[in-house]
DNA sequence: AAGTTTTTTTGATCCACATCAGGTTTATTA
DNA sequence: TAATAAACCTGATGTGGATCAAAAAAACTT
């Protein structure tokens, strides 16, 4: 083994991995695609060296050439408010995509920067959309996952708008949860690849306040905290405080014109 | 003329449009397609009878089978919170897609709602996909689309977790003048198709907040404001308080491992 | 291992905006 | 055209979380 450089969340160390053997082919890219497919897909895409902590994938007004599928560790995106300040706009760990909301435009619309070290399989999105022209499984799984992050933009603006501050961080702690189960992980313990800062920058709040509901969530025994370290020990009453869940299936109504 | 149902922003109050004599074809999904494809797309799209101001285009939980293009008049999609409160997460002009986030699930994750007499196109999405699978470009344009959309999401996020009421309230004036500007309407003289209420709830406010910032604005002579009807009289210092105006191209600067 | 920096925690104070309450205007309906 | 209901505005009061300050703990450096 190399280095103790890998730490944190992760997937696949080795360099030469490829779609076929990836662990995560089923929640990235290659989903629903055919072996030979995946081959053609796998051509594409560079394995780059692992960046480091605080490494930049791009920056906010760099030429948009490439979307990137994370494959170990995590990436933080973030913009700069007229004022100076960092503003992030999403966390991204194993098997998501980075940049899909630069496609539009000729340089990306934020930064990209690694919150541990991580590894991403880079892909030119101009050969990206020419083999999406022969594969239309490749084209829908593109935009299930754009789509997908619309859905959950969405619920983030209701969280900012709506939700107080230990909504907001129960929130967080179940939706990483989440993420980190359907990834093979445990939903009940992991390590959180951003700091308290970052946490608070994301979710609208100080960090003082994220600290503070921390330790409320500690008393109340709803967590465990070790620094870093999460340990949910109530995964129902963090949920509930969460509120909103998922989307629930609505129970249909009388229609009609429900004028306002 | 009918009657005077047709008030606030109005486009193409025909029925029998055809997208290649919609005057929003260069701003909707037709863009770069030719005459014989935009025919193609046309003949899928069905016009629906105009909705009445509080009719539903469709709720949260139906299945999802349909996009929509706005031709006149406006829509907001809201979702319910777990406490049945309503969030609204966007307003929708004419030539603008409703119900992009759903398309990866089978049911829409919100509601969508007219604000006042508006017509929209319907357009069947399992269609559109067959019909995009031959027309690259309409592929390329729903893509960026959507790629827009989530641009916008991550500066409304900006905007709910880091400006404060004036700077909310500025922005989404200087946001709906854009918009009304690129469909060819005055950028400072409109009519808003929402409530105080909804403004507020879109923008994280107190309607008592919006309502006294308008008083405010108008009072440093910002804008003038009577009922729904708004002038923007200094649009230099209204964009100015709404803050980070848009995607500004970044100086690449030094970069290496600038850590944290 | 000691020193330095960064991150996290905790307490005290303050303020922007929510909430409450009432009055006014505009829209809807009879 | 009056009656009723929404929507809107304005003032008074309260509060959740920001900000300020400073100590404690972790994470780097040398």
């Amino acid at each position: 083994m190399p280095k103790g450089q890998l730490k944190g969340i992760c997937f696949h160390p080795s360099k030469e991995t490829k779609c076929v053997t990836c662990s995560l082919s089923s929640l990235c890219l290659p989903i629903s695609l055919n072996f030979e497919d995946i081959d053609q897909l796998d051509k594409i895409i560079k394995r780059r060296q692992p960046l480091k902590k605080g490494e930049h994938l791009f920056h906010q007004g760099d030429r948009f050439d490439c979307v990137y599928a994370v494959r170990s560790g995590s990436i933080k995106n973030y913009a700069m408010t007229n004022d100076g300040e960092e503003q992030i706009t999403n966390f991204h760990l194993p098997s998501e995509l980075v940049g899909l909301d630069g496609l539009d435009c000729d340089t990306y619309p934020v930064s990209a920067k690694a919150l541990e070290t991580t590894t991403v399989c880079e892909i030119p999105f101009s050969r990206l959309e020419e083999l999406a022209n022969d594969l239309p499984e490749l084209r829908s799984q593109i935009l299930r996952m754009m789509s997908r992050e619309l859905r959950d933009d969405k619920q983030m603006m209701m969280l900012l708008s709506k939700k107080n501050a230990e909504q907001r961080v129960a929130t967080f702690l179940t939706n990483l949860s989440t993420r980190f189960k359907r990834r093979g992980y445990s939903p009940y313990t992991f390590r959180l690849p951003m700091s308290r800062n970052e946490i608070g920058n994301y979710l609208g709040l100080a960090v003082e306040t994220v600290s503070r509901v921390f330790t409320r969530f500690q008393n109340s025994e709803l967590i465990a905290v070790n620094g870093k370290e999460v340990h949910i020990l109530n995964m129902d009453d963090l949920s509930e405080m969460a509120g909103l869940p998922e989307l629930e299936p609505r129970i249909v109504a009388n229609d009609a014109q429900s004028a306002v």
